[in-house]
Formats: C-alpha cells, sequence, structure tokens
DNA sequence: TGTGGTAATGTTAACGTTAACAGAACAAAA
DNA sequence: TTTTGTTCTGTTAACGTTAACATTACCACA
C-alpha cells in the first residue's frame, strides 16, 4: 500500500521511504499494472474507436484528431477497423466493451441488431462521427455529406459541365448519402444521372479503371465527380494517357481535399472536410461527458468548403 | 461457475440449464469481462505495436499485414505511435505494457534508456521491424535500407545522372541508412554527394519547396533520390510548374512504391518494398513465440525491388 | 511524563472470471 | 439396497491495485 502510496500520492509518503522504494521500482523496472484497476473500477482509461479501415487516408487523419485531444488527458487510444462489415464490427464492438473501454467514438449508423444492442447496454458514452444526416438516436458529429456533393454537383453544372457521372466506390452510408446530393443537383437541372459504382476500396487505379469504363458506355460524358480523391486523381491520369483535356472536356472533382489533390496539376477541385476536427470533437465530448457533462446538442454538422481548383471549368 | 462453463465448454452442461443460461445472457446482453482473465493471467490476448505515425501510408500497411494474421488468431491489435519521438515511445512502450500485452512489435532500434530496460524486462516477445540493418538485440524482420538507397543511385547513375542530390525527412534511423546507401554509391564512383534535411515530416508539399531550394543552391543537379514517394511527387510537380523535364532535365526516384506512385504521369522511379509483408511476418512471428516456438533467425531480411518508370533517364 | 495531534504506514476487502477441486444427482450394475 | 461410475453443478482461491479504515510513530507542548 505503501508503494501504491508513494507513486500516487509522494508527499504522504516519508523521504527516506520514498527514495527507498523508487530505488526499488528503478531496480526491479517496476511497470504499474493496470488490469486490477480496470477491474475493481470498470475503467480503463482507455477510449475504444471503431472505423471502417485504416488504409484510407481520411480516417487516419480522424485519428490525428481523436489523439491529440486524448493523449495530454491521459487516454489511451484503442483502435480497431472493421473493414466495411457489419458482422466484423459487431464483434469489434463486443471486443472494445470487453477490454471495458470507458466510451466508444464508432463511425456509422447502421449496426447489427445485436450490435445496436450493445451500444445501447453498453453504459459508456457512445459518439458517431463522420454523417450528421444519420438517423441515429446516438450523439452525432459530423458533416452533411449529401448536401456537400449536392453544392459541388452544382458548382460544376453552374460552370458548364452537364453530363456529369458520379463515381462511388465502397458503397457505405457517406457515398450514398453523396450519391443522394448528386441526383438532387442533376434531378433539379432535369439533367439524368448516371452511377458507376463498386463494393471495391476507392484508388487510383479504380479511377483510371472507371474512366476507361465510362468513355465506353457514355461518351458524352463531361464531367465526373467522386466520392474521394483517389478515384479523381487516378481518373485525370487516365485522362492524360488518352489525351483528353482537363477540364475543357472532361471536368473532374474528388472529395476529402487531400494532401496531394491541393499539391497536383491540374489542382483538383475537390469538398474539403474537417477530418481532424471531427476526430478532435469528438473527443473532446468524450472527455466531457466522463467529467458528468453530457452534451446539449445531439447532432453537431461541421462545415465543409467546395475549393474549384483547376479541375472543372472556370467561372464563365 | 456454471455459466462460466457454459460459454466456454458447452457440452459439459446439460441441455436445460444450457438453454436457460443462454436465455438470460441474451436478454442481459452480457458481454463477457476481459479484466479479470487479465489480471489472473497475465495475458490479455492483445498485440502491442507501436509505430511511429499512423498517418503515414507506410505504416498504415505494415499494419494492415499485422492483423490480417493476427486476427484470425483471436488476437486484438492495440496500436499505439509515438510521433518519431523517443520519449513518447517510452510513455508508450509503458502504457502498451501495463494492460498487459502479450507481444510487442516495435519499429525503431534506439530508445531512451528506460525503454530499453522495459524492453528487456518486459517478460514477452518483442519484435523490431522495418530495417534489418539495425543493431538491436531483438529479433528483426525488415529490409536493407542503406542497399536499397545505394541501388537505387546506382540505377540513377548508369542511366547518366551524375548530379544527384538526396531528398530527407524526418530524420529516423531508416532514413539514415538510406542516406548512407546513397553516399556509397555516390562515392564509389567519386561524386560528392548533397543531401537536403529536415526534421518535418515528408509530403508532396515539403517535396515541391525542396526543389526550389534545390535549384537556388545547386542549379547543377540533374537527379533527386527522396526518403519516400510523396517527397518525389511534389518535386515533380514543382517541376512540371517551372517547365523543367522530368526526366530528361532532372531525374527523380521516390522510396515504397505507394500506389499513386505506379498510377502517375511519369509513373515514379522508385523501391518497392514489403510493407504488408513486414507486417504478416511479425504476425507470425509473434504467433509462434506464444506457441513456444522462438524463432530460429535472429534477422530476416526481405527484398526490394527497384522499379524504374519513366522519372529517371532509360537504359542505354 | 503524559497528552494531543499529525504524519506515516499498515490491513482489509473488493473487482469478475476460471482452474482446481469438491460435492451432488443420477443411472446402471451387483 | 448398496456400490460404482459418470455426468453435472457448486465452492474456493487467486490475480494486483487502491479506497477506506486502522494502527503506529513521532513531535510538540504542558
Amino acid at each position: 500500500m505503501t508503494v501504491s502510496r508513494s507513486i500516487r500520492n509522494p508527499d504522504q509518503v516519508s523521504d527516506t521511504l520514498r527514495d527507498r522504494i523508487q530505488a526499488a521500482l528503478d531496480e526491479l523496472g517496476y511497470i504499474p499494472n493496470r488490469a486490477p484497476d480496470i477491474l475493481s473500477k470498470s475503467k480503463s482509461h482507455a477510449i475504444g474507436v471503431l472505423l471502417p479501415s485504416l488504409t484510407n487516408q481520411v480516417f487516419a487523419e480522424v485519428i490525428r484528431g481523436v489523439e491529440s485531444v486524448l493523449e495530454p488527458e491521459g487516454y489511451q487510444t484503442m483502435l480497431a477497423h472493421f473493414g466495411y462489415s457489419k458482422e466484423v464490427e459487431e464483434k469489434r464492438i463486443e471486443t472494445l466493451l470487453s477490454y471495458n473501454v470507458d466510451a466508444l467514438i464508432i463511425s456509422d449508423s447502421v449496426h447489427t441488431p445485436k450490435a445496436q444492442k450493445m451500444l445501447e447496454n453498453a453504459g459508456v458514452p457512445v459518439i458517431e462521427i463522420m454523417d450528421s444526416t444519420s438517423s441515429s438516436p446516438l450523439h452525432i458529429i459530423g458533416i452533411d455529406n449529401c448536401a456537400a456533393a449536392r453544392d459541388m454537383t452544382q458548382t460544376m453544372l453552374d460552370r458548364g459541365h452537364r453530363n456529369i457521372v458520379f463515381f462511388a466506390a465502397r458503397m457505405d452510408t457517406r457515398t450514398l448519402q453523396k450519391i443522394k446530393g448528386y441526383q438532387q443537383a442533376m434531378a433539379q437541372n432535369g439533367l439524368k444521372t448516371v452511377v458507376k459504382e463498386t463494393e471495391k476500396a476507392s484508388s487510383f487505379s479504380l479511377g483510371a479503371q472507371f474512366l476507361d469504363e465510362i468513355l465506353q458506355e457514355h461518351p458524352e460524358t463531361d464531367g465526373i465527380i467522386c466520392t474521394n480523391d483517389d478515384l479523381a486523381i487516378g481518373a485525370i491520369y487516365a485522362c492524360q494517357k488518352r489525351n483528353i483535356r482537363v477540364p475543357e472536356q472532361i471536368g473532374m472533382a474528388g472529395f476529402h481535399g487531400l494532401d496531394i489533390a491541393r499539391a497536383m496539376i491540374p489542382l483538383l477541385a475537390t469538398v474539403i472536410t474537417p477530418r481532424e476536427e471531427i476526430g478532435r470533437l469528438a473527443a473532446k465530448n468524450i472527455i466531457q461527458c466522463l467529467n458528468g457533462h453530457p452534451p446539449q446538442m445531439q447532432t453537431v454538422q461541421l462545415d465543409y468548403k467546395i475549393e474549384c481548383g483547376e479541375s472543372i471549368r472556370s467561372n464563365k
């Protein structure tokens, strides 16, 4: 007990004893064991973060935001990912809870019934991030993907692109929202919609492949809006190989504003999303909840920004 | 006790009781608690993975490799990152061990003395990954970064580039190894070396900035080899802006072979590294150790591949 | 010398699960 | 009926830490 005290409240232990204890700790290379504390208090000082993917740059930046807040507060981040599979997500939720995480950050609103029940009964704060249009009963922090895609589509329409196609991948909730926004904008202008989709992950090569296909299927295409920057960039490269001028012949827009999109030539038109801010805000909310201050608003909607770049036509 | 048994060895419990137990579990939404088991057996079924950064694509792919092996074996991956700071690394090692991870995968050979001691006394398998030339006493899985950089430099020399400069960033062990290899190749050919370096992270924009600077400082430069693909790609964009022809005027080579490097125009010359394989092998070794089969070889050196792409001159 | 107070150190119990052992229930054979 | 064996269910202790309480040591002052 005195050792325990000496570590946590050094001033309650006499100088002599404290020095002896410290010497012993150093000699033994003592590392405190968190398990008993987790067991007796059901508090692990770890926050579970459940994301679809880690290789996706977007989520990597969310993580950075989360950790930038949690780390100074002394919380450990416990990451898990489920590869866009609801069944895997269910298992991951159970695993994270079985480790007694103090809170959960999740990134989708649709779950298996069992997962849903676990989240409701978890007894710890749960925050959903990414899409603010989610119908989830949880506290939500994200952007309006539908409106963002609608805005970007309208921007392209305003600049003279008409036969705009949507490149989708990984048909998750957010991509579906973006498609919805694209369709709304097109419908408002009385235009037909074409969506290329796949369950595969978005990538540069997929963008190139989609471009080749769309030229066959819809040679009239003069604009493309993509669910992710990498698709758009891959498609631009494919255009360059075929000597198709961007944006004169085909306009190209991405989503997220990754580092490369803002460095490449032509500068990519894209929707800049506050990924790191989403992570930071989610983490701040978690901390507040854990300190007994539940959030007032159920949904926090963050702003996105349409960046026109050089890959769509310029304003008349 | 019967409930515990019913979950772990259902056939040792009578049908009636098992059904009653199952019904109760379902109704309660029971989630097993791992803490007591961790406490009494010091086994958490979690493996700690300590990386410098998560946002770096390279490490994201290492993680994917690790998880592809650990997950089917029923192990949870516990990720931590230390932003290239030895002090933060020390804290992270302590945290991971305090959670009773069953093994550790780390990614650097230089540690604070305290961290070193913790690793030695951890009592769990520790594997170091990434650089096979490491002087670490641990089991190592990685590639020979020095030889890879030497090979790439020699390849550029063979193809007529002479005034080759090295773009470095984030001066970690691996980057230092690459610089060494570059210097060896240049020295063998009696050529002078120039290294641009910074403690900042590599990025597209840093590559562009470095290019602008090197044109001022060393206008004779006709080749650049970069510690990471993003630097090289950023530098290529900067060349395009200045109407410098790649590879005719300046040859450009990257490192790692990221997805974009293999899709862009011109195709980037790069060293393709087996990042996912490193992760997979490390995880497999961990599993073996935990099953009581310590690895025979201390160091496993994996192959890299020089990919010439279109950003260095073609063979005479 | 004792008294009172404070500073320092010690004791106990609790957390949830499971290994190891103990006991009960039941069936079949003597 | 008792015995023997088998199947099922129950009891106990242990894991390492710390909150809460209990005790001891020490010092100052009368």
